[in-house]
DNA sequence: TGATAAAATCTCATCATCTGAGATTATCGT
DNA sequence: ACGATAATCTCAGATGATGAGATTTTATCA
């Protein structure tokens, strides 16, 4: 409805399908985005063809076979996920814990793999579940790594949330905290995303520059102490750093014939 | 290129990010889809505000954190997901083999949960790989089961196939193997999909009408005998009824004002 | 099976909005 | 700070999008 190019109002169709509701009558839809009747079934023609949306029995339509597809391949191409996985295994394999490699997409943090060596998954993170952008050790481990005029911005927009954790109440006191995890090489937190439960997440690059994802552990507070943290954070930030420098060693996809950081 | 509205021509930008390329850079699309310069910006700023793309260090760019967060939705919120799990669960402790869930699309069968018992995961499906759709059990299991009016004209298209096969030469005598499939209650195929693998697949159904999905068993031919061929098959077929039995006893959703199928 | 209701598509005139060349501004790397 | 590349903006023309209502197709029930 903001949105007046029929790009966004196509792509609005899909927002409505949430966790809440999955099922969405042609007219209800019409209601609900206020499209009349041509322009919508214009649109579902489209994302139905696409494969973006599917039928139900009665009439429904819900997201459709493309999305999993898509996910599917994502994953499957995905160097940092192939590469990131024996590492989440090893470290389930070491602890009673939980391992995820996070993917940073700018505006939000997605867990794109992750491993559970505990049975009550009650801080586990499946594929696909969002993270808290301002809190937690992977949220810290990346931004700790984001160039200056990447990371102040975002400081002074959640300085009430660095305070809340007592990171610091002004910019700098959180820039001494960055710089600190940048020496220690690992971020650690204490229960700030699930109560008991600790973070411990490293950065992982894929060029020199910012750092793409983290790889991050989490272990119920009462399964640890002083000597397994420090294992812990001793595998995670050298776990991170081979998955960054295999990262590293092959371009993206195919070799292109313009390479982005070396003179030809 | 073939669609000449908006619509189509933002969608088709999301079909070249395939398996073989899933990064492009803004030049290469314009040279793919023959966009001009602004238009493909547009379009580009719409995808990734929505999340469908996203921006890689380089330039780059690939799907985005949308696709993985749908996906995810999908699967927490899909009842035959849930359902369906346990009863995978068990068919692998019982048996060595994958067991899989598979949901039909109409012009689709795609893999949407699938366990494994088997340390070589070899003839393995995992969640998003899609199944051909004239071949193996699964793909049969559904067909027997669909109304007249659609089995047919698919029969006629897969002729050939289904000669190949061995399930007949004409439309009658494949509907005669379609009726023995609807009798048995489920559907078996020998090494149709993979060489030296059984399939063995039983429908599901939402209510009383279509099938939706299929619950499948795929087994190393080495692996088995008559005898627990037969074995499978019940426990195949017992669990596809309760899954339907149970997706039918609550409404899709939520309870909708206008039910389709009782009479208020 | 045929009648009835609902759902999906089609028609077409109007006009909004999409398009693309080129200029301009932002961003990145050195 | 500078040069090069990438992304955005401007604007006029025209193409394609839109929606009311009619029509066809599909589903539902007697």
């Amino acid at each position: 409805m903001s949105g007046t190019n029929s790009a966004d109002r196509i792509l609005a169709i899909l927002d409505v399908f949430t966790e809440e509701r999955l099922e969405w009558t042609p007219e209800e839809l019409m209601a609900e985005l206020g499209y009349s009747r041509p322009t919508l079934y214009r649109y579902i023609k489209s994302l139905k063809e696409t494969g973006f949306l599917a039928s139900m029995p009665g009439g429904f339509l819900t997201l459709g076979p493309r999305v999993v597809e898509m996910d599917y391949l994502m994953q499957k191409s995905d160097r940092l996920v192939c590469l990131g996985e024996p590492y989440l295994q090893q470290l389930c394999d070491d602890h009673p814990a939980s391992s995820l490699l996070v993917r940073w997409y700018g505006s939000k943090l997605l867990c794109v793999a992750s491993e559970c060596s505990t049975p009550n998954a009650l801080s586990s993170y499946p594929r696909g579940r969002p993270m808290p952008l301002a809190r937690g050790a992977i949220s810290r481990a990346i931004m700790a790594y984001l160039p200056r005029r990447q990371l102040e911005p975002m400081i002074d927009e959640n300085l009430s949330e660095f305070a809340a954790i007592g990171l610091g109440s002004n910019r700098d006191e959180v820039m001494i905290c960055m710089k600190q995890i940048r020496r220690q090489g690992v971020a650690m937190a204490f229960g700030e995303v699930t109560p008991g439960v600790v973070g411990i997440a490293a950065p992982i690059f894929s060029d020199s520059n910012a750092p793409i994802a983290a790889l991050c552990v989490t272990i119920e507070a009462r399964e640890t102490d002083e000597k397994r943290l420090e294992r812990i954070s001793d595998q995670v930030r050298v776990a991170a750093a081979n998955i960054s420098a295999e990262l590293g060693k092959y371009p993206n996809q195919t070799i292109e014939e313009k390479p982005f950081r070396r003179q030809a």
